[in-house]
DNA sequence: GTGAAAGCGCTAACAA
DNA sequence: TTGTTAGCGCTTTCAC
């Protein structure tokens, strides 16, 4: 009903679809030029008080919302930030997500959030589109390790911020975790209690995260006076998710030597696993120990109790717009790269829990 | 390298600052006209095969990206769709918009995701900026129970899916899942073990979903002959998370008389209330069954693994955006609910696991 | 088959 | 202090 008052108030004067009121509109139903309008929108200090008074009144009364696309197409900026990720079911993600709107709803921007499921076609729809839309600014974890269409897309004007991924010595900034302290650290872990075939669950290489925790745990053996080669079963999944880590541990229970500990690239593999081994009547740890990564809300909760490497997911996000705010604050700006560390933390599905903390090479 | 001779190529015209490319500067390289390059776009079997090439040409040699702004100013559609729910961070939602967005994208749309938090303050916000950018449509979960911001919005012209949500009689469409039925299947469950005194774990009552559910299970205890004011102990939280599950333990064992079983509002109170229980050193379901609500994807690895009343997350979200796409198709639409019936989820916090399936009242 | 021109809704520079 | 005007980049008649 009010609805219906509001609706016509607003149709009154153009034809009968519901066309939007206009700066316009508000402007002659307060009597004013179109410019003046503008400027109580604008610049409210310029014009006097009662012609501001009636502007406000119109506004109001015709339910005047400003079009960010008119606005953009002046000023340049569209008041959005694209959010480019591989998964937004990924709690990981999520959170970080989180992180970034909350720093960035105050100055007034939208998120636009896409998938890009690991896709590097999608994910190129999805830089494509987002251009097309000139987002201000990118926040981003790419699937592809060769970031030149991030750079390209930076230099032609929108600031660009990786998210959990290194600039690689292209100007950009980034937000990371050290993926290869990570790696070390879950494998470490799993080698102090004394495993000396821990089978690796990773995602494609061709994720920076993956080859770099790959590359730490590497280290970690070597430390040990392990050979990776003979030590660390690596066994590659096309996606990180609790579906191939279910999948996978056929293939796991069926290699020779048989692994007594797994580390798994994240918690959703992890937790794959955790089911599958489960399913297959296989304790955890007490035949296989288990670590996963990313300490995400329910590792904690998992029966048992996910041992996991924990990421600062809601920081990671906020930094990232911090630092893309940094950017377009005008100010001259160095591209920076913001570093956090990762943090073991050891549960029961390691077995590790019991036992006193180890001294880890770092 | 190729980087710089791209946009040297694109800044030869402007000035020193990094301008973009228009088609404009498209049609001057190809030597044809401003509307013929926007032909070769918008209708290129109109235009001749060389002079399509040559433009074309030009458009990727000044690697040309049309603005969906100035696109938008003349054709009226945004290209993007608002998703506006409750808290990004939380599984359910997260796997929603999955949804929404696999079912969008391959339209062209890009969707503007923005968590309320549960703040009305903060939904009007995100409301207002929504509507700015003139999404061409908009799904969501709203705080409020009052639809009449989201009906005004609709009948400013923007289609609006209420996710998760009744219409309540307004011209809207809706995806739903039955909260009644919901309330009443974990509630009729936990009755059915024998159990005579119920905390129910409950977010605010001025969200639909909460209130839905508390009244199916009050149905489940008159149903079962018991009066929902004895048998029924509730517990209101300002928020479904985590943490406030984990801080309700207290509440909970305070109460007299002590509940023998909890059902919750979600899963993550679920948690929370888990990690309390068992840091109480309350045996589940030993000494306190458990159901949640949401049947989250970590709900079944849970210690113990978590009944719960699954709701179809990604197929809601799907079809949310199918309702949106019928609507915007052009042909008369009627406004329609869609509603998804849930399930009950019988895992080993509820102590039901190990019982026959128990019949219970429709 | 192609070009010229109007205009989407807004801001900002300039005039009055 | 207010009004006028020229675009921002694009699509879309309408002539040619």
């Amino acid at each position: 009903m009010s609805v219906c008052a509001d609706c016509q108030a607003a149709d009154s004067s153009p034809a009968l679809r519901n066309a939007r009121v206009t700066i316009r509109d508000v402007a002659r139903l307060a009597g004013v030029s179109l410019g003046t309008a503008s400027n109580v929108l604008n610049n409210p200090t310029v014009v006097a008080a009662p012609t501001r008074l009636r502007v406000l009144d119109a506004i109001a009364r015709t339910g005047f919302v400003r079009s960010t696309a008119a606005h953009q197409l002046r000023v340049g900026r569209s008041l959005t930030v694209g959010v480019l990720l591989l998964d937004l079911a990924n709690p990981f993600f999520a959170e970080m997500v989180k992180g970034a709107e909350a720093v960035l709803r105050d100055k007034g921007y939208v998120l636009m959030v896409c998938s890009s499921d690991e896709s590097p076609d999608q994910e190129r729809r999805y830089l494509r589109a987002l251009e097309e839309h000139r987002v201000d600014g990118l926040l981003t974890t790419p699937v592809e390790r060769d970031l030149k269409d991030l750079a390209a897309l930076a230099a032609r004007g929108i600031p660009t911020v990786l998210l959990d991924r290194d600039a690689g010595g292209l100007g950009l900034c980034s937000v990371t975790v050290d993926d290869v302290r990570g790696g070390e650290l879950a494998a470490s872990h799993l080698i102090a209690l004394g495993h000396t075939v821990v089978a690796f669950v990773n995602g494609p290489l061709s994720i920076r995260q993956c080859a770099d925790r790959r590359q730490g745990a590497r280290q970690a053996f070597r430390h040990a006076s392990l050979r990776p080669e003979r030590a660390m079963v690596e066994i590659t999944v096309p996606a990180l998710s609790v579906e191939q880590g279910e999948k996978v541990v056929e293939r796991l229970l069926a290699s020779i030597p048989r692994p007594t500990a797994v580390m798994c690239a994240n918690d959703l593999l992890a937790l794959g696993v955790l089911r599958g081994l489960t399913a297959a009547g296989i304790a955890v740890p007490g035949e296989v120990a288990l670590v996963g990564y990313d300490d995400v809300a329910f590792a904690a909760m998992l029966s048992p109790a996910l041992s996991s490497v924990r990421q600062p997911k809601y920081e990671l996000g906020a930094s990232a717009a911090m630092l893309f705010l940094e950017e377009v604050s005008g100010e001259e700006h160095e591209h920076r790269s913001v570093r956090f560390e990762p943090e073991l933390v050891v549960r029961a599905s390691s077995g590790g829990d019991k036992t006193t903390a180890i001294s880890l090479p770092t």
